[in-house]
DNA sequence: CTGAATGAAAA
DNA sequence: TTTTCATTCAG
């Protein structure tokens, strides 16, 4: 039977019927909703729900109900393995990916797809989470009867060998922008054809977030805007000035999982490319002022080994900073700062073709409007930097080398350079070995 | 097998 | 508090 995902007209949905147990929700079609029975049962209080007016965005597909028995797990499990009840995102989630709300011509990737589908749930009326929630209870039940005897019991055993060596693919950051973007159309009512126009709109003119192979950027401010950071001490000042850019924020729900790095929670205001685009820029024009930083607060971790290494991606102010008309610095064998020396070969390589001009996972590539003749093009900018630092960055599965796409145990220091915001340059390299905090403490200037 | 999301349930 | 595992399937 063919869900009518014709809808358009606002009428249509469904009246709700919260207390179904257990039948396939009895939701249908014709004009008037006919309450079941049990959804009569009581009318003590208004029933907690939707307005009769509001339609459901996204109507559980047809086969949603019964919690999708799909072909048992398809290895690895033992045959009497019984799944748990899935709760109502997974259920949301599930019924989503059914319906194909997300043409693939917008995006195919799983892991992408959850992100959206994430954030969509969170942007959905309450009314509407609260069905799937009151699906995942009838899940439950049905899960309790049918399995009387079931206890969820997690393999223990997992747990203590992947918190000790855990694989980790490290993939490249999604790009949160468009994720929101898509998720913002899609509770807009916009799915499938009219959705995949939208975003090739929007691709047309957004910019990448990903761009970098490099961490995401981490902010002074950022870091201290994180719930993750620590409270400076009473002695060590933060002089908080006022941030005439506090209410840039976007409104992005606190962040999820306390990492064991404190990476930035929504993505930094600046993004790579701009951050790019802005050491381009100072080969014209030199520079705006940056804030003084005082490379002497800071020791480097000298037996960090293969990574000591630093990108220096915008305008340095440090006037006697070795670094200070550096644009790339590698040198990993030296960890005294005072001694690096500048590798500018890569230049030479300026205009080796971008690998995202022949085919790429990158969405087109954006025409960089406004920059004119030898238009700059970041992603031009990053292949060099890869391939400078083949070899020296196993951490990296996005550089260059695909082979680093496969699972692999993580190298335990991920570099991650430190921008300033207002300046747009990177001001610092930092890897997870450092004391971060000391460091960050060490920079007044950058305080909020 | 992993990653992504959220949330229930267990350790 | 922290971890697993429910779903999904390309990589």
């Amino acid at each position: 039977m063919p869900a009518e995902r014709t809808k358009r007209a606002g009428r249509d949905v469904p009246q709700l019927v919260w207390t179904v147990p257990v039948e396939p929700i009895s939701i249908e079609t014709e004009g008037l909703a006919t309450f079941s029975s049990s959804a009569l049962a009581f009318d003590d209080g208004p029933p907690p729900l939707v307005d009769p007016s509001d339609f459901i965005l996204f109507p559980p597909s047809d086969g949603c109900p019964p919690p999708p028995r799909k072909p048992a797990h398809t290895k690895k499990k033992p045959e009497d393995h019984i799944p748990r009840p899935p709760n109502a995102f997974i259920l949301f989630r599930s019924s989503f990916i059914k319906s194909q709300h997300v043409p693939t011509e917008v995006e195919t990737n799983h892991s992408t797809l959850s992100k959206i589908i994430g954030m969509t749930w969170k942007n959905l009326p309450d009314g509407e989470r609260l069905l799937w929630h009151d699906k995942a209870k009838a899940a439950l039940d049905e899960h309790k009867r049918k399995f009387p005897q079931y206890a969820f019991r997690p393999n223990q055993a997992r747990s203590k060998s992947s918190t000790e060596k855990r694989k980790v693919r490290e993939v490249g950051p999604k790009d949160h922008k468009r994720c929101a973007k898509i998720a913002e159309l899609l509770v807009e009512g916009k799915k499938g054809q009219e959705l995949d126009e939208a975003i090739q709109e929007f691709d047309k003119h957004h910019v990448p977030e990903v761009v970098t192979r490099f961490e995401a950027p981490l902010t002074a401010r950022m870091y201290r805007r994180s719930s993750s950071a620590p409270i400076p001490d009473s002695g060590e000042i933060l002089k908080r000035k006022k941030s005439r850019s506090a209410s840039t924020q976007p409104a992005t729900p606190i962040g999820s999982s306390a990492k064991s790095f404190p990476l930035p929670e929504t993505k930094p205001e600046i993004q790579p490319a701009e951050s790019f685009m802005s050491t381009f820029d100072q080969y014209a024009l030199p520079s705006a002022p940056s804030p003084s930083l005082d490379f002497n607060t800071f020791s480097f971790d000298n037996h960090s080994s293969p990574l000591s290494m630093y990108h220096v991606c915008g305008p340095l102010s440090q006037p006697a900073s070795p670094m200070a008309s550096g644009d790339l610095l590698f040198n990993p064998t030296q960890s005294n700062h005072s001694n690096l020396s500048i590798d500018t070969s890569f230049l030479d390589n300026w205009n080796c073709p971008s690998p995202l001009s022949s085919e790429s996972s990158m969405p087109a590539t954006p025409s960089f409007i406004g920059s004119p003749v030898p238009a700059y093009n970041p992603y031009i900018f990053e292949d060099t930097l890869a391939k400078t630092f083949a070899g020296h960055f196993p951490a990296y599965p996005n550089s260059c080398e695909p082979q680093y796409a496969g699972t692999y145990e993580a190298e335990s220091p991920s570099v991650y350079p430190i921008f300033d915001q207002d300046s747009c340059s990177q001001v610092h390299m930092a890897n997870q070995d450092h004391d971060f905090s000391a460091f960050m403490a060490s920079l007044p200037e950058y305080a909020i």
